[in-house]
DNA sequence: TTTT
DNA sequence: TTTT
């Protein structure tokens, strides 16, 4: 009945800070940074570039990954959800804060940018491309930039055990 | 360098309100839910079901669509992007909001759905279909149900014009 | 490291037609249509609209929802990966056929228009929602539209087995 | 009505082949690899990495964007849409393949992956962040890596007029 | 082969 | 505030 998508391509604006619960339940909180160039309008108005932030949050192994690889700086794509939470402010006001739960993540780069990885050079393949077809190819390994978070019962339910 | 990519399909919460500028601008704000199944964890506990809301924001020609075609519980598959606007409250604190600025719009459901469709009958091709092969048809015309902002000056330069 | 990601609207070209394997495995083929209106460049030429034909293959239990729900003409939204298979014809040439593997599934349009639905009625929550502000809501139960696939083992491995 | 979208992020497998058409229109082809990471079943089944070849097609501006900046190696993150066209082979049989008609482009990794680029440093901001909101920012420069393809007739119609 |  |  629904569908609630986030893609999310952009620079970590700082190191993500990480928190552990019972169970060995983490998350991990960091801002991502997205920029739209700027442009002139057909009318000759100049709009400048836009950097937009998002709060992400990640949760369980994914927040492991996160802790070990994330850093400010490192550029990621992420794909996850939009999650609004409410909380009463010091003057009792309702507020919200929209988030990005994560679901989905993968360290952008070479591998000479992902201290984690093991330096090894970019995959490109080498099977033959005849006249612009689909060869199936077989390749070699990877390293450690594609981590995926399927429990289903990430990010949410848990949530209320939280200090926020 | 970056993207910024809200994909959503849920149903209208309530009528859009469509507001008018100078130069014709207009813009069409109203809120979109979208529904998470509840589901049971491993472990046993029940998750119930969970409807997030989102702040949409349609801006120029698509926003007049909007005004003639969507109302309270229209189904809806949008693209956009994510924007946070700050403001200062009663009290002098910063507030920040979230929305989704929508460059893409989908009308969901069978004509029947749509008022605005003139009910009219379907179908055309008569291609063969060998093998699980994809046969490339030619079609007639289309009914409005598919609409994109692709002004590239959409939302948000001019937000700055706006009594938010 | 990497993504391969499509997203489809469209609607049910047939019937779909589901195969069972051994360990009650199934999968479930059908064309889905997707169609772009047509249009008048800025040169003055006329674009048809044009219809796209996408061959999906479901796995696993979306297969069995596939059989129960899906049939010609339904709207569906779709997430999935591009999957490339070769075989050789009958005149020993390398043949190359791309798929839709579906992930996630989701049937769309009203009640009305599900065969399955219990055409039961709806809506739920009463909060108000100040200024533009995202509530959060608190909801009941939910029916057979939305469905996922992530047991990760879909789709590919067992694709061995099959008779293609 | 529709939707028709595909997301990826990949490593180009060769060069591109970049032709020019009447009207100084030009279109670049090229293979991009996406590889899914190899895994164990829960029934203890190891599946092995798969590399999913991709044939990219880029019409227009951003062709020459593409033959400027794109090539073997090189890690993109693409937005566009599935095409599948049909040709005669030359055993008369109808053959059919299916491409990727690029809207959107995006260079990743580090400046200095970037022989583009003016080998600045990776922006990351450095505007508070408080108690998990978002602060709305003003940002840095931006190298060439963000191009999208908004005409609206790219990639499809004058296809015909091409020698393939 | 769908739908508008 | 929607929808199932």
């Amino acid at each position: 009945m629904s569908v609630n998508k986030v893609i999310l391509v952009g620079n970590v604006g700082k190191d993500p800070e990480v928190r552990y619960f019972e169970n060995d339940r983490a998350v991990a909180n960091f801002p991502l940074a997205t920029t739209e160039r700027g442009f002139t309008t057909s009318s000759g108005q100049q709009i400048p570039e836009r950097t937009e932030w998002h709060n992400l949050a990640v949760w369980g192994g994914l927040a492991k990954v996160v802790e070990s690889y994330v850093k400010k700086g490192t550029q990621l794509y992420i794909e996850g959800k939009l999650r609004t939470r409410s909380w009463d402010d010091k003057d009792g006001n309702k507020r919200y804060t929209t988030e990005v739960i994560v679901e989905n993540l993968q360290m952008l780069g070479r591998k000479s940018d992902n201290p984690s990885s093991t330096g090894q050079a970019a995959n490109t393949g080498t099977s033959a491309a005849p006249q612009n077809q689909q060869p199936v190819s077989s390749p070699p390994q990877q390293s450690p930039t594609q981590y995926s978070n399927n429990d289903s019962n990430e990010g949410s339910p848990e949530e209320d055990d939280l200090p926020f």
